[in-house]
DNA sequence: GACAAGTTGAGGAACTACCTCCACTTTTGT
DNA sequence: ACAAAAGTGGAGGTAGTTCCTCAACTTGTC
């Protein structure tokens, strides 16, 4: 049962890095929504090259932002680590929402976590955002209608803003998401947010964010 | 140069209302992007048919939304005549939220009224919520960075997710409505949110939200 | 009942994206 | 140096969309 792999030839190795590289580039401009042949004629090669490297384009985002989901997870971390929790929760909304920004394509596989091989990076980053939010909570600094499964859709709402204003104001994003952080501070005269999404209402939501990756082919 | 229209032909005129009474249906559930063959099959005639009374997709989103954008109208003038500017203008938020939620048709026209015919409706409607921020920013209930371009934006936002999560929970995007109307409160501790849009950020963004309504075709 | 007006829906045109295939080129091992 | 193995390119087939036309047919009106 070994998957005893060849080592490529060196022309092949180069290729592909090249791909990898070409990808991330394609990726970032048009998210999941850009096809394997774009992704070629940026690396300069054929489109065939692409396809024998990469069967499916799932297989190429994988090869393209497992590590980009990781810097995500870091982001959970610090904020974690951070005195206050008003501030490690604020910072990585800033934060994360500028890196969905800049790269359209971390935003679609962020978006995708629950359903594609993203799934471990869902997995870690679930329990830091709800102990962060927990946190908050204790400190009072969070209203205490919100809650994690907020964080989701409030970057959904947030970056999909950014997208749609990448061609004017590229960071007009910002001052919407500062609007929603003083949204969520805990104070008198706050209104009633009533019931918050559940588990399957987020997965929902995100799935309507991000273009599909598999084929419509039958 | 008289356009001297004869009369339609009395099956004739059953089949435009037909028409119409479908493409609001139709335009309801999918906005723009429907397309005229949709109607058509709705409506229970022939796509020549729709073709015949309305040459194309705008001429039927005209007589289709025009009286829906003068409810929008209304509405605004309704939240000026509230006898606190506050209260005028959330529930001028939380009522064409509601609208635009529950007909994508109309959000789609919302979203172009400053190119296509309904421009008229848009230079109706800006004065009037100039006026109610105004009013609010007097009053002092309302946060004095915001200003009424961010009406629009703030619209599109939410009606997004009123949008994608149509599916699951129809109503959660009035859950994160409220989220921003607490951001605009007037209150000590509120952050920065740094310089608002301009008319043409504005514009712009309100175009990438909706499907252009002109052919593809070449 | 004749003529104009209206209807129909299959199908052509244009576009987009996915993916395969095989003649050709390059690398590698001997 | 040469052959076998590996890799490449990209035209073109398959397919899904949507737009819109048109010629044969039906219906309403006078």
């Amino acid at each position: 049962m070994t998957t005893e792999a060849r080592p490529l030839r060196r022309d092949a190795q180069r290729n592909r890095e090249r791909i990898i590289e070409a990808a991330r580039e394609v990726f970032a401009g048009r998210g999941f929504a850009a096809t394997l042949d774009d992704v070629a004629h940026h690396a300069g090669v054929g489109v065939g090259t692409v396809y024998r490297r990469f069967p499916t384009k799932e297989a190429l985002v994988e090869a393209v932002f497992t590590d980009r989901l990781e810097d995500l997870v870091t982001l959970a971390e610090e904020a974690l680590a951070a005195p206050s929790a008003w501030d490690g929760l604020t910072d990585f909304l800033r934060r994360s929402a500028r890196m969905h920004a800049t790269d359209r394509g971390l935003r679609d596989a962020a978006l995708s976590m629950d359903e594609t091989h993203f799934a471990r990076a869902g997995e870690q980053i679930v329990p830091l955002l709800e102990q962060l939010m927990a946190r908050a909570h204790e400190e009072g600094s969070l209203r205490p209608d919100a809650g994690f499964r907020d964080f989701p859709i409030i970057m959904a709402m947030v970056t999909e803003l950014a997208q749609n204003s990448a061609g004017c104001r590229s960071g007009l994003y910002e001052r919407y998401l500062e609007l929603m952080i003083d949204g969520l501070r805990a104070r008198p005269g706050n209104g009633e947010l009533g019931d918050g999404p559940s588990e399957a209402d987020v997965q929902a939501v995100m799935r309507e964010c991000v273009p599909p990756l598999e084929s419509r082919r039958r």
